[in-house]
DNA sequence: GTCGCTGCAAAGTCTTTGCAGAGAG
DNA sequence: CTCTCTGCAAAGACTTTGCAGCGAC
């Protein structure tokens, strides 16, 4: 394993930065540091999930009732955090755009077509194999997803 | 007896399987088999690219001009053969689903963030790697799909 | 104070649906 | 003949945009 941080605390030192990397990109492009941006931001964070727009604005009203962040605001703030490549919008196939920040470490997924679930795992082979894919054919890498459809155990045993 | 097919003339053989297969299947479930359907499903095949339903519906347009095909029914037919597992749909940046026949030989995608061209290609060390992780997981794998998001050469030279 | 940002609602897109006539089985 | 399909247009769903007031800097 060569992740050499302490578990311990690990989550909140990385928010910290990200949302410090955050304000440092929008002083540079002359925007403004909002509430509704940060808790966009704090929001896409503490989801494990991959989340569309609307569940993203679902989440907000939930945890924040006073601020009535409006949907057009998640729209804009997804975009500009898409250009700067903050987040990454996939695609699960069924329908719609989800997004996941990527700051996170990446990893795929298995995804059990019954009950919805999803397993995350990473693989180096893999991995290994998608950089010398790139390579071969001179695509520059910038990001990768990998699904994997199936039945999950819990669910064969039905 | 399964895959033991030549190469020789495969690709003609292969449409004639998979129109025999779509007429079963139709039959199956007391749908009718009609020119629209037919002409959608050849589009599809004798397509290298991957289409959004508008795409395709021009393309069909462009042939079959006499045939005045609806997007209503491109829409239509694309669920119905998705739902069959004949097609299925990727996503990808920006907007939009494309589809692509299902039936051809299985392949990940290289995808430019820039110009939107897909590049198929597979790696067999990455199919193998695949299918033991689900069993490792318990996991009883139907499909997978895996994309690859970067900047294609053409796109990095400018 | 100056601009950019936000919520709202209206306008766009893309996709689906209702319907009456056409056509496959 | 029956019942599904189709094209058309209208309706929906999802995103984006215009605007006037609000708020970060």
């Amino acid at each position: 394993m060569e992740n050499v941080h302490t578990d311990f605390n690990d989550r909140t030192i990385a928010y910290k930065q990200l949302l410090s990397d955050f304000k440092e990109l929008l002083k540079k492009n002359n925007l403004k540091f909002t509430i509704q941006r940060e808790v966009i931001l704090e929001t896409l964070y503490n989801s494990d999930e991959h989340l569309t727009p609307e569940a993203l604005h679902h989440l907000i009203q939930e945890k924040h009732p006073d601020l009535k962040t409006g949907i057009a605001t998640v729209y804009r703030t997804l975009a500009l955090l898409e250009d700067s490549n903050v987040v990454t919008s996939l695609s699960f196939g069924a329908q719609g755009k989800k997004y996941e920040l990527g700051a996170k470490e990446h990893h795929d997924h298995l995804i059990c077509t019954e009950c919805g679930k999803i397993t995350e795992f990473v693989d180096e082979e893999i991995e290994k194999r998608q950089h010398a894919i790139a390579d071969t054919l001179k695509f520059q890498m910038k990001d990768h997803s990998m699904q994997i459809y199936g039945v999950c155990y819990e669910c064969q045993q039905k």
